[in-house]
DNA sequence: GCAATCCGTTAACATAGGTTAATGTGTTTT
DNA sequence: AAAACACATTAACCTATGTTAACGGATTGC
């Protein structure tokens, strides 16, 4: 049940049978439909979630209507509104589903109770956190100096398994920029070589 | 000597005394004049640094010799190229002092080693870590949906001490944009209103 | 105190990406 | 099987921001 999860910890810190054991009974098993949403803006985020199968958005939506893709997150992936949960505020972004999805929730009370009993754990997040950081100061330092032909060939090198699996228009979103200029980008590129 | 530093973590989790003298055994104190470097980029990132007074910037340079800054860091703040850090990769952030400024510093091996002796000072940069991710969040979030005059109001917004203490072609630079575009967005804005 | 440099402003022109709208195709719903 | 929808493509035109260049005031260095 837990496989995902256990592998996922273990690549950062060790843990025995039984410590693992008690961990697994800090979360929420938890089945997505496609489309069906896990959190919406204005709601508080309670969960932090772990995708153990399919595959999640965040997203917010302007005063005009338009989603702006913030994340996605695949199997392995953490995802939350990290502010809304930790501050308890309304959230800003909309999380939901690209496919069917399976998650592994925990809520703010019992991940610091986790920690506590834990702290190997509070290590394991720590270093994930560290790893978001250095992965999203990238992402900014993207979006300042590249123009969005050079956000797209990284965003092809750096995720190469969500081109398959999310529409274009949906990388188009993450990327900042509308599905038609994708469209003309890619039809340049397959110009030129 | 100490005193910012201690009032930054005392913010966060509660020391003693003999505690936070220990603390302080782990850090280099640094001053550094304006326009000299805490890092080079191609070098290896070897500290982790607390601002107690003064102001640094972290910027990367493109193939044109153009730089775009992707972080400020004044009093109470931590900067560091995080990546660099973490792996031991050569850096590729340049970190410079945009005035006279004076640090604390730790290395990777005496941060890890803190951890183990002090387990509240990996709680405290958990925190801390927490706490730039949403701020990352918000900024990604920023160049996905925001035109330059948004992001550069909500600049303002959120940094009120930065616009009066760095140029205005740094701010530009942060914001991604050319000094000239921001100058224009000044004009706009004042005719407005 | 003078020269050099940095910094902000302005303006004319260029371009990347946005907007609107039409078209085709495959997929879901009924 | 038909209708409705979601998604990608294309094209003509529009706009925000970039580019180049010139100017002037302020600050820094000698």
């Amino acid at each position: 049940m837990f496989d995902t999860l256990r592998s996922h910890i273990n690549r950062k810190i060790k843990l025995s049978e039984s410590e693992f054991a008690l961990v697994t009974t800090f979360f929420i098993p938890k089945k997505l439909r496609k489309k069906q949403y896990l959190l919406q803006a204005g709601d508080v985020c309670k969960y932090l979630a772990f995708v153990s199968k399919g595959c999640l958005r965040s997203y917010s939506v302007n005063d005009k209507g338009e989603e702006h893709i913030v994340q996605f997150a695949i199997e392995d992936w953490w995802m939350t509104d990290l502010k809304s949960f930790l501050t308890n505020e309304p959230a800003t972004y909309n999380i939901d589903a690209l496919e069917d999805t399976e998650l592994f929730l925990i809520d703010k009370e019992s991940q610091d109770k986790l920690y506590s009993v834990m702290p190997k754990i509070e290590h394991y997040f720590r270093i994930l956190l560290e790893g978001n950081n250095t992965a999203a100061q990238k992402r900014i330092s993207d979006f300042i100096s590249a123009s969005a032909e050079e956000r797209y060939l990284n965003f092809l090198k750096t995720y190469p398994e969500l081109v398959q699996r999310v529409p274009q228009s949906q990388v188009a979103s993450y990327l900042g920029i509308k599905p038609q200029s994708l469209s003309r980008i890619r039809k340049e590129l397959s110009e030129k070589k």
